[in-house]
DNA sequence: GCTCTACTGTTTATGGCATACGCGATATTG
DNA sequence: CAATATCGCGTATGCCATAAACAGTAGAGC
């Protein structure tokens, strides 16, 4: 029944009462600056002295507009979804609009990846999630499933696309630290896996190695894409009179 | 090529020369006292100044068995993780293996769900790391799968877990810091977003609030079984041979 | 216009954190 | 026995979130 502070606010609920003098800053303007300095230097960066300092403004006015910095993280999470596209397009199936949904949240995800890192507290109920929800469950609207199961198989989509762009992120910023070509990084990590292992406790390890998995990098589209695949495929045997593949 | 001091160290590599004083701690006891911590208070809490306490022991003592923290945290997730079991049992093919292989998984983060908000940084290479790998892709055998299309679906099944265990940690956490019955709590976020949502700008949501999908909680052993049975279905499409459902 | 009051941004203070550095104590190696 | 590497510890630095007290500002009610 209650929802916090942070929530009401981006709702645009809770009025103000144009009492004391006028406020120099808005919302809008501090999650942008935040996002400003996780992007140049990471969330562990994302201090309320950073983005005070990056406002020209005091830590602790900041306080002013968010009751804790787990507020703030909340509307930074919500701000790097940004609005969903209009889905389903025109003659978009539900396996098009899905995997159309997926894509879109992706490329949201990867223009600030350090966001995932913000711990998850509970189910979204920020506007743009809740944007975001609506346009899945619009896919899903011709497939006949339950509604349980649609948000069951929205909630599993979710989950992949953000484990799949954290995981890319993650060895992105491991490349970035070193001055290794990515397929050398890929290569190093198999030969850090041949130096640990050994071939009669870890036989199946071995036959990767000298498959030489690790040497040719497949991409991360092509990961995703994977994943996407797999899920869609899987969903597919639920969805009454269709087949996968 | 090179791997950090605290990989080596897990993996047994590193020799100790008996020069000075006898020890009084070991990496064991260290990483065991930050479990109790983070079961305890969660992983806010796991602080060295804690650890150090919780082992009677100065705060800069734990710096002489890990280089920094992120080193303990990195044996910290693989302590939570532990040796995997042997897999695939005798007549499992590889759907019921890679069942019984995320199962064991899910259970084992279950026992320190705090853990999961400990930030991943790249390819695992820790010892119980890599079994747990070596497992999976041992109940793979038979599938004719290439290997790295091995990989990836043991990837995308890895991600799932974590994700569900951490979705379900973290709605746990909710529900006990509140006084109401966890029936309660879904139904407030039922309510709190048929609050915050209007009719005409989100159909579907509202659709599934007057399904009251939000009211009968469907337990996450379900939602676990839905999500996994969805990535089996969709792997299945993959293995020759065979159809799935 | 004047006062009251709620609201503004700021300064200062507190307690926690990771960790660099230097200390005396200790035990093995020569 | 002497040299030396390693031990656990105390102290210090600089960051962090945020509580509290402050003086200035602008609308509300008279």
């Amino acid at each position: 029944m209650e929802v916090p502070e942070s929530v009401e606010i981006a709702w645009g609920l809770r009025e103000r009462p144009g009492k004391g003098p006028k406020r120099t800053l808005s919302l809008e303007h501090i999650v942008e600056a935040a996002l400003r300095v996780g992007s140049a230097d990471g969330l562990a960066a994302v201090s309320m002295s950073k983005i005070a300092a990056e406002l020209g403004v005091s830590t602790m006015a900041l306080y002013r507009y968010v009751s804790a910095k787990d507020d703030l993280l909340t509307l930074i999470t919500d701000a790097v979804l940004g609005p969903p596209p209009t889905l389903p397009e025109p003659g978009d199936d539900w396996r098009r609009g899905i995997h159309r949904w997926a894509a879109a949240m992706r490329a949201a995800l990867q223009r600030h990846p350090w966001s995932l890192r913000i711990p998850i507290t509970g189910p979204g109920i920020m506007p743009n999630h809740v944007a975001w929800l609506e346009a899945g469950l619009r896919c899903l609207r011709g497939t006949g499933l339950d509604p349980g199961t649609k948000m069951a198989a929205l909630l599993l989509v979710n989950g992949f696309v953000r484990t799949e762009v954290a995981l890319l992120a993650d060895l992105q910023e491991a490349f970035d630290a070193s001055q290794v070509t990515d397929e050398e990084m890929l290569s190093d990590y198999g030969q850090a896996l041949a130096r640990l292992t050994d071939a009669e406790r870890f036989p199946e390890i071995h036959e990767l190695l000298e498959g030489r998995v690790f040497d040719m990098s497949s991409g991360p589209e092509d990961e995703f894409d994977f994943g996407m695949e797999r899920i869609l495929d899987g969903l597919a045997v639920l969805v009454t009179g269709e087949s996968p593949a």
